[in-house]
DNA sequence: ACCTGAACACCGTTCAAGT
DNA sequence: ACCTGAACACCGTTCAAGT
């Protein structure tokens, strides 16, 4: 019975790997949010000296959008397959549920400059759906921009609460913070977020 | 002659206030962001010692709120006139410009939980815009929510220049980051963006 | 090659002591 | 009432020294 066990679990028998580090920090991340999460934290619940994350990770920024390509790369954007508003609302719906999966994490993505990257697959997923749909090539890149930063919105109001509490307002009462019996809930709003989208975007096709 | 000067400028004569404060925090952020704004730095630039701040603000947070607050109310929503959609692009317009003026805690503001509050003259400009076109009373909070947050999504990537560097992209190169001479420069992407949150609303409208 | 302890230059915040 | 110095419990990161 040898113990291989490189479970990298909460404890430090594990040996020290880039990919267990990030696993690591994501755990931290999704726990506390960003800000609770400190290099040297990080090293106790790997069981490691602080200095020693330094022999695999430059720094602490290398380490946080490294823990971003992590998720990332979760991220398989769905198959063709029906109208472009249907593959455009399965794109939407797949990214919302990995945001929903790691809110502490697209919150910080989402707000820092150059995170979000060409590369990454919430990218070229959306160009395609675009290209497909037949949008004029020169203008994917530009549109795509557009409709990704809108609806990173939606998905960032929605991981911070800022869509929840401003959606439950009772308009006669300014500031009392009355919540109304909203007949519009998360589905819905997430719901006309895309029909938004959409409607944007068909103005914009042949 | 007496110098009863309280110019709150960069020296450490004038009185500690808390307008004078915020007002100092503000400048600290424009230039370097909020990641590099302390509270002692922020003492070094009234020439006080950084224990004195606390006689004026709780914390960094109730700082942070208050420089948010100062901002806020320099928005004033634009007078009516017009159709609900030249309000409305109007509205959009004069925030767009208010976050260009400080790009820097816009981003900071958006992304944080509890930043943007229902007091705030962009929530109730625009709850007032939504309400004059028409739009059922208790639809006004939960649209007007969604709408809120895909333009968040836009200035927050137009501020921290993910929206440009998207934008940029050129369609058969991916990764490449080859700029194209893009046929939408950015007031073409705010265009768009707004022509899009209209056509959302419009369909919402009886 | 990988790990580590000590050290440096920072943080936010508390508190007792001063005026 | 307002200010302050010292102190506490943290940070990220560098570097020389260990194995």
């Amino acid at each position: 019975m040898v113990t291989t066990g490189q479970a990298s679990g909460g404890r430090g028998d594990a040996r020290l790997t880039e990919k267990g580090i990030y696993t690591a920090a994501l755990r931290l991340i999704d726990a506390d949010g960003v800000g609770a999460l400190s290099m040297r934290k990080l090293a106790g619940v790997l069981g490691v000296n602080p200095m020693s994350l330094y022999h695999h990770v430059p720094n602490k920024a290398a380490l946080l959008r490294g823990v971003k390509n992590l998720v990332a790369a979760q991220f398989q954007p769905p198959v063709d397959g029906g109208s472009w508003q249907d593959q455009l609302h399965r794109f939407a719906t797949d990214f919302r549920a990995l945001a929903h999966r790691h809110p502490n994490l697209i919150v910080h993505s989402l707000a820092s400059p150059d995170f979000v990257e060409p590369e990454d697959p919430f990218w070229t997923g959306l160009a395609d759906i675009l290209t497909r749909a037949g949008l004029p090539p020169t203008q994917v890149a530009p549109i795509g921009a557009v409709l990704a930063s809108l609806f990173s919105g939606f998905l960032l109001a929605e991981s911070n609460g800022t869509l929840g509490r401003l959606a439950a307002m009772q308009p006669g009462a300014p500031g009392s913070g009355t919540p109304s019996n909203a007949d519009m809930d998360r589905a819905d709003s997430f719901q006309f977020a895309v029909q938004t989208l959409i409607a944007g975007l068909e103005a914009r096709l042949p």
